[in-house]
DNA sequence: CTTGACCTTCCCATGGTAGGAAGGTTCATC
DNA sequence: GATGAACCTTCCTACCATGGGAAGGTCAAG
């Protein structure tokens, strides 16, 4: 029997309920690759290490992985999870700061949507005059070639 | 008829019609650090210069510059707009080539508008319950924190 | 000749993800 | 107890478009 902190071997860890960075990704959807980031980037805390300095994760490391690809998948940047996994952690946030992010956030998805939409909607216009067969007219081309107004950037 | 290709200076360049980065900056919205990133990756072909090794362009370069700073509001990548300006140049293209390129980027808008449009939704309906007061309870935290369905990516 | 605006090149950073090389660990099977 | 596969380690590179900044050269005007 080892003795309390010191390090395990990897199958005594796997015994107590631990979990390799390769399990953990296959259980997460985050791969070993991105863990290790994070745990770089001081997202997630280092996690503990074996004998042969494999990383081990428990049932709760794996639930803020899962946390973290959520809100990913939300389109939340690192940063913005970085705090929203600090409220997650702790008990007494208040519901509201956890809302404010995530509506700026939806603010921030409703900018990118309605830029994309209005570049889609140039994009049809321009292609929907343009005859598309053999000759090279071509109003697309004939747009982009154009000079138009202010070139300045905002 | 200008003699030979030997560098000019700067004076003189302006005199003809040319245009230092700078102005050319100015005049076509690309900043005078993305004309040089272009010249180097090839999107540009290498400007002429001046005795004092400084970049001039001539009214056709700021033309392309326009060109290609209108393709990227629309959101084109480097790689389409290369195949853009070919075409471009190119006066027996068929616009049909054109309008191949346009409608495969507005087909990729189209995945992207969808995609940040459902992460949209899902936001906004968690926000929706969330009471956003001084309680802690927090439905968006909950769901982020839930051990959803199938973890493994594509 | 000096000043200051403008230019040059070169290096570094961003953000999120991935690929790969070179080498060590674990573990099951012979 | 050796071998080989599967897995892990660190470290470096790349993507894409953009921008910041340093160190130094050029140019026009005073």
């Amino acid at each position: 029997m080892r003795a309390a902190r010191a390090p395990v071997e990897l199958a005594e860890a796997k015994g107590r309920g631990y979990y390799s960075i390769g399990r953990a990704a296959e259980l997460t959807g985050v791969t070993a690759k991105m863990i290790r980031h994070y745990e770089s980037q001081g997202l997630i805390p280092k996690a503990n290490r074996t004998v042969g300095d494999y990383r081990v994760y428990s049932a709760s490391d794996l639930h803020a992985l899962r946390f973290i690809r959520r809100a990913r998948d939300l389109g939340f940047s690192i940063k913005e999870i970085e705090s929203l996994l600090g409220l997650w952690r702790n008990q007494r946030r208040a519901s509201e700061q956890v809302k404010r992010l995530a509506v700026q956030h939806i603010a921030a998805l409703d900018r990118k949507i309605s830029e994309l939409q209005s570049m889609r909607a140039t994009l049809a216009d321009l292609a929907a005059h343009c005859q598309g067969d053999e000759r090279p007219q071509c109003p697309i081309l004939d747009d982009l070639g154009r000079c138009s107004g202010d070139q300045r950037r905002k």
